[in-house]
RNA sequence: GCCGAAAUAGCUCAGUAGGUAGAGCAACUGUUUCGUAAUCAGUAGGUCAUAGGUUUGAUUCCUACUUUCGGCUCCA
């Protein structure tokens, strides 16, 4: 306010990870170089040490007081007609609900981190409004901690350990959201890949094909094309047909469905397709390999009977939990997403067929003892879903798995089965991501490892290090040829450079076991080898490793 | 898409109040043959993102555009 006479202040509450405030600056905008010139003013402030008062005021005494204020005045408006609280510290007031601290000489400890512009009720078409962000502490060590974590969450950030690793580049000629693999990723991918369909077919998938274009005749039958269209790219039009990118595969699978006739003695049936999509999304959204306009779907749509529904998604339920522990996920939240029922443009109007389905669900979730947590108005257009929710190293609240329930499409496409009674019926659909999107996950991965991959993902896993090239790098090419035909991801680094270099060279790239061979080794037919970030080095037959190795990665282990 | 910021060697960054640029690492050459996180020395490497404009002269100032980053909105 003594910066900015002409101020208008919002709100500025407290969120998990500190504060902001908005406020509307009539057209000044905060540069970079604003904060710390805003950052001495409160702490003068601060110093200052000015106690904070509150004051209670009635409904027509705020609107006075505030009458020049058209935020105020529409926020005191919709208040009822009680006690309304402010607080007031030296020539600063606001409207709070409160509690606050007595005196400003307790906010000594803060930083302001970053600032942006902030749509007035979150809204894109309302005005924008400046807001700033920090972190206040008690002590100035825990402010240092905060600062020093946000560092390291830097270092997490799966884009800085996709470049170091050479997990995958982007170029500015393919554009933005348009990620390339390369051949670390890539292995990686393969791994994920091979891995969830594994675990499907186990399961009882079926995997298909399906292609990256239709027409738009399919999305319009779908009811995509309604709903869905501003995430989809634009119409290609050849001869006197127009065609689009799809941005899902589940209009695809319906048709394979339908391609035969089905009886209720052969549900569920469950298409399963690694399927590469195409989402438009704003530029500003995309981010690495975590929010990307081309992505490639651990789709599958399970075709069921009513009475199938809850074990059939119990199962899917069960295989998310399956495939976290796996990977040693412990960190994520479930989210059912329900409708909003005063939103009757997106949602389709069917109350009963809505809340069967959620109360299917939510039966489910609270049968298999899980928390979570309900979202109103989180629901697809054509029902109601279970969403899996992880944080991101630099804070980023995503969807990694998801699960929903389809009463629609089977209508939309005419979907049946052939019942006992020999009449026609109509299939529900699940549509489930167990990965999410394999871009997303490896995007997670990363993060959550920190590039330190479990020894059945890691792109090298085991490097070969000849003490001296003269005496041991032919013993050293038999080790490689051994491990190698053994189906090992192996590596044998024979460059003329001294041992020291070579080790640190192996963990920088974070590569599980590095086996060095010398002298020893050759004399006594075996190798030596050290885990990554293990200072130790342990001896052993090669026979006894190769079964170690292959028992770390049959079981996942993380180490 | 909106508000802000950034773009210099393969990577991380420095720099020029306007006179066409430097370091470390990586690469290459030589040196070292050395048993667990960097042997030493040299060489090479840049249309300073792109396109215009101002200027005697632009990597530096201005405009446009592209990409990236921090948020908002949106989502797997």
């Amino acid at each position: 306010k003594h910066l900015y006479p002409n101020a208008k202040f919002w709100v500025g509450p407290v969120i998990e990870e500190g504060f902001y405030y908005d406020i509307d600056l009539d057209d000044k905008v905060i540069k970079e170089d604003d904060l710390p010139i805003i950052e001495k003013e409160m702490k003068k402030i601060s110093k200052d040490g000015k106690n904070i008062i509150r004051h209670e005021l009635t409904k027509e005494e705020a609107l006075n007081i505030f009458k020049d204020d058209e935020y105020k005045l529409e926020l005191i408006n919709k208040m009822d007609d009680c006690i309304i609280s402010c607080y007031a510290q030296g020539d600063f007031t606001d409207l709070c609900r409160g509690p606050h601290v007595e005196t400003v000489k307790e906010l000594k400890y803060f930083k302001l981190l970053k600032f942006s512009g902030a749509y007035y009720k979150g809204d894109a078409k309302n005005k924008m409004l400046q807001r700033i962000y920090g972190v206040c502490f008690e002590n100035e060590e825990d402010l240092k901690q905060h600062l020093d974590m946000l560092e390291d969450a830097k270092q997490r950030d799966h884009r800085k350990i996709g470049k170091d690793l050479e997990i995958y580049m982007t170029h500015e000629l393919v554009g933005p959201g348009f990620p390339l693999w390369l051949p670390n990723g890539s292995v990686i991918r393969r791994q994920l890949e091979n891995y969830i369909l594994d675990k499907e077919i186990k399961l009882g998938y079926q995997h298909v094909y399906t292609p990256c274009i239709a027409t738009t005749e399919l999305y319009k039958t779908s009811g995509h094309w309604d709903h869905y269209q501003e995430n989809m790219f634009p119409i290609m039009k050849i001869d006197e047909e127009e065609l689009v990118l799809r941005p899902m595969n589940c209009p695809h699978h319906m048709l394979i469905y339908k391609n035969q006739l089905h009886s209720y003695r052969d549900l569920p049936i469950r298409i399963g397709e690694l399927g590469a999509d195409f989402r438009y999304e704003s530029s500003g959204a995309v981010c690495g390999l975590e929010r990307v306009r081309a992505m490639c779907q651990n789709d599958a749509h399970l075709f069921v009977r009513p009475d199938q529904i809850e074990d059939e998604f119990a199962k899917v339920v069960k295989l998310i939990l399956d495939v976290y522990s796996d990977f040693n996920m412990k960190k994520y939240k479930f989210r059912l997403s329900l409708r909003d029922k005063n939103d009757t443009l997106k949602y389709f109007s069917d109350d009963e067929m809505w809340d069967k389905a959620e109360e299917k669900l939510r039966k489910v979730l609270n049968d298999l003892k899980l928390p979570y947590y309900e979202a109103i108005g989180e629901a697809a257009f054509y029902g109601p879903k279970l969403d899996v929710e992880v944080k991101t190293a630099i804070g980023h609240e995503i969807t990694l798995s998801t699960c929903q329930l389809d009463f629609l499409l089977p209508e939309k496409f005419d979907l049946t089965y052939i019942d006992k009674d020999a009449t026609k019926k109509r299939p529900v659909v699940i549509h489930r991501a167990i990965l999410g999107t394999l871009d997303r996950f490896t995007a997670f991965l990363l993060e959550e490892t920190k590039g330190i991959l479990p020894v059945w993902l890691a792109p090298i896993q085991i490097n070969i290090i000849p003490v001296n090239n003269e005496y041991h790098l032919e013993y050293s090419r038999e080790i490689k040829k051994l491990l190698f035909e053994k189906g090992f991801r192996v590596e044998i680094d024979a460059r003329e450079e001294k041992l020291g270099y070579r080790m640190r060279d192996s963990q920088t790239k974070k590569i599980p076991y590095t086996i060095i061979i010398g002298d020893k080794e050759k004399e006594a037919k075996q190798i030596s080898y050290r885990h990554f970030g293990v200072q130790d080095t342990v001896n052993m037959d090669i026979v006894n490793f190769i079964d170690m190795v292959n028992y770390v990665i049959t079981n996942k282990e993380i180490k």
